[in-house]
DNA sequence: CCCTCGCCTTGACCAGGGTCAAGGACGCCC
DNA sequence: GGGCGTCCTTGACCCTGGTCAAGGCGAGGG
């Protein structure tokens, strides 16, 4: 039941959907609208359908860390103890499933699901090392080069949609808006991606990406 | 069953403490020595009975990340799927107690155990996340002085003692040696802690710290 | 079709932290 | 106790990425 690692497979197992769709309840959230709140009580669990949805965390001051990014098929809400510690909002209109935990706990008995959840938790730990590394170790140039990386390898189009604006990338990255800009730019002067628009781009050197994003 | 999260507790809670206890093999390892290695298969689960360990990934050019410190009482090795995605050492001579993850899941009718690794998980995943925090939007001097806070809160002396080098905790806190350095000589140049030697330390001002770690 | 507003890009300048190099402190072994 | 090696600190300088400010672009509405 241990699957093999792929980094861009969606968090909820087929088990947990399947239970899911079965007590939970079908939402839509507009643009920017919060799904749950850092801090607030956490006895909701989410699995996106359609959108994308973002958490984050504030400090004091007003600086903002994008903790990860989650798309139709991920899970949402697992990672944490009984209090959120980040707050999510949808990227953009999006539809999620929510259940209660309470309600899945009832099917605890079912090792399956218990499984499960577990596996999808420890998926989500190793997706933030991955950007544990990304932030502590690498240049701005390769950050944004394994971002693009990051989503290119999760939609196997060719064209690839970017659901987050340029401040989303930038808290998530740990860099300023201006920065990101400028490495996009710089990355599409040395023929590695073209946009089209700025939400929208292809890979056109896979090579030179993959070396810039380490 | 689930704690209150406390983010100084030991990640192993009794029920795995005892199972391991009744299966586990206590070995010792030497300073600096490898408990385990990146990209290894993960069948073996640790739990540090006295000394210290650090998790390591390394870029191919040679740059370093410490995922994590590990001290007595700390489940080290359920942070990976099939393969190790870090490497484990011995921060200092060290003992811990090791079981093969396949004589933990022939417990695995066992459902307080099961729910105790994944509460274990949790909170690997969510000190994780704060580390990102730390990573991604805090400055060098924040940085420094929130790994400073994290070690004082652990370990409720007056005296505090670094089991790790100036290296490690650069590798962890994304900076060089050289900033980590200058970072603690600027503290205790404000009185906010005092050193006696290099691996010894005390809070003078714990307000003048909390607000640097922000 | 054009206006407006929000988002993105670009430029000039600045500073936090990295780099390189030298010197100091401490522990360990003989 | 002295010598040596390792780790830590300090200084001078530089560069990456942040800051501040202006302008461009594109989507949506009148």
């Amino acid at each position: 039941m241990t699957l093999a690692y792929a980094p861009d497979a969606p968090l909820a197992t087929p088990a947990i959907a399947q239970v899911m769709e079965r007590l939970g309840l079908r939402m839509t959230f507009a643009k920017d609208e919060e799904i749950f709140c850092q801090d607030e009580e956490a006895d909701l669990l989410y699995i996106v359908v359609s959108g994308a949805v973002r958490t984050t965390r504030l400090l004091s001051d007003g600086r903002r860390q994008v903790g990860s990014f989650y798309y139709p098929g991920d899970l949402v809400g697992l990672e944490t103890g009984d209090l959120h510690r980040f707050s999510a909002e949808a990227l953009c209109d999006s539809t999620l499933l929510v259940v209660k935990r309470s309600a899945v706990k009832t099917f605890a008995g079912d090792e399956n699901l218990d499984r499960a959840l577990w596996q999808a938790t420890r998926r989500e730990l190793e997706r933030t090392q991955e950007h544990l590394l990304v932030l502590g170790r690498k240049t701005a140039c390769e950050k944004v080069a394994s971002f693009l990386m990051d989503l290119a390898q999760r939609e196997r189009s060719e064209q690839i949609a970017l659901p987050m604006g340029r401040q989303d990338m930038a808290d998530y990255l740990g860099l300023t808006i201006e920065t990101v800009s400028r490495m996009l730019t710089q990355l599409q002067g040395a023929s590695v991606v073209e946009f089209d628009g700025c939400r929208r781009f292809r890979v056109t050197r896979w090579d030179a990406l993959e070396r810039l994003a380490e």
